[in-house]
DNA sequence: TAAGCGTGGCC
DNA sequence: TGGCCAAGCTT
């Protein structure tokens, strides 16, 4: 499968249209790879790439990050989205100085036994890290593939076997070709076979996309999103978060309570702000980033 | 399995 | 303007 058309045709297209990103340098560590994946779950590169660059200034190996409390990884996050995203990445820190001896594993299976790393990214570091053989079906992936092979211009919401089982026949066969070709893929995804407004002109595999080919039917399936924010519990907990992370001391009660009017939905995503680890409520009544 | 989980930019 | 979208994971 290296020498078919269509993977060739990828693969010279990344080669002279790749963005030049910091983690995809040859001197880029296991770790700071390992990093930019997790900062980059639906996270947009141009947000990630402030965020990853002071990160790696201050925590350039697992080790200096697991010195550190949890809360510093959370406070360090900032406004990128997610926190417990920060949360895993500080456990995944303390797992690879502990029981790794400091180093990202290469297995597979071993990268998804570590915290927040779910299919997607275990795939992606032991690839991208480590130079190994791995579908890479990621949302980039997922579009082109949908549009390139199953001629529809959306993907299902929710991965199927199907998407999979695809993904993986078409995998080169050599481990270096095949980990270049996930990231020229995902990468064609994010520049041109983009979600709303594909830029079919400049792709190399145009003549070849089943979708294209189909006149561009429009997308006929059930609604793909919903994903309001306004008002939710998420908003809430993004709003006291933001006290905490501003603040280098405990605060108060009273400041938690200021940033929002609805006091049962205020309690309820504090409450679960706590449950997750990511607040931690101190004797003396005040509320800290965790220790 | 589907819902919950932040944030900001774009059209 | 506001819904959609962004290198997903967990329960």
């Amino acid at each position: 499968m290296s020498d078919n058309p269509y993977s060739t045709a990828v693969l010279a297209w990344y080669e002279t249209n790749a963005r030049d990103l910091p983690w995809r340098r040859p001197e880029a560590s296991a770790w700071s790879i390992l990093v930019s994946e997790i900062m980059l779950q639906q996270t947009p590169v141009v947000r990630v790439l402030p965020a990853w660059e002071a990160w790696m200034e201050r925590w350039p190996t697992p080790a200096h990050l697991a010195k550190e409390p949890s809360g510093e990884a959370v406070r360090m996050w900032n406004r990128l989205g997610y926190p417990r995203r920060a949360l895993r990445l500080h456990a995944c820190a303390v797992a690879i100085t502990e029981e790794h001896d400091g180093e990202v594993p290469d297995d597979h299976a071993t990268l998804l036994s570590l915290p927040g790393i779910g299919a997607y990214t275990a795939a992606a570091v032991a690839s991208f890290a480590h130079g190994q053989r791995h579908a890479i079906l990621d949302t980039n992936v997922r579009r082109v593939l949908a549009r390139t092979e199953t001629g529809i211009e959306y993907p299902p919401k929710t991965q199927t076997k199907a998407e999979t089982a695809l993904a993986e026949a078409l995998l080169p066969p050599t481990a270096s070709v095949a980990a270049r070709w996930g990231v020229a893929v995902m990468e064609l995804g994010a520049l041109v076979c983009t979600a709303r407004s594909p830029r079919c002109a400049d792709c190399p595999i145009a003549g070849q996309c089943a979708w294209k080919l189909a006149g561009k039917p429009a997308y006929d399936g059930p609604p793909r999103r919903g994903q309001t924010y306004a008002g939710t519990d998420r908003q809430v907990r993004g709003k006291l978060l933001a006290v905490l992370r501003a603040s280098p001391e405990p605060v108060v009660k009273d400041a938690l309570d200021a940033v929002w009017d609805d006091g049962v939905q205020r309690e309820r995503a504090l409450d679960a702000l706590v449950s997750d680890g990511l607040v931690d409520p101190l004797d003396d009544g005040r509320y800290a980033l965790p220790g």
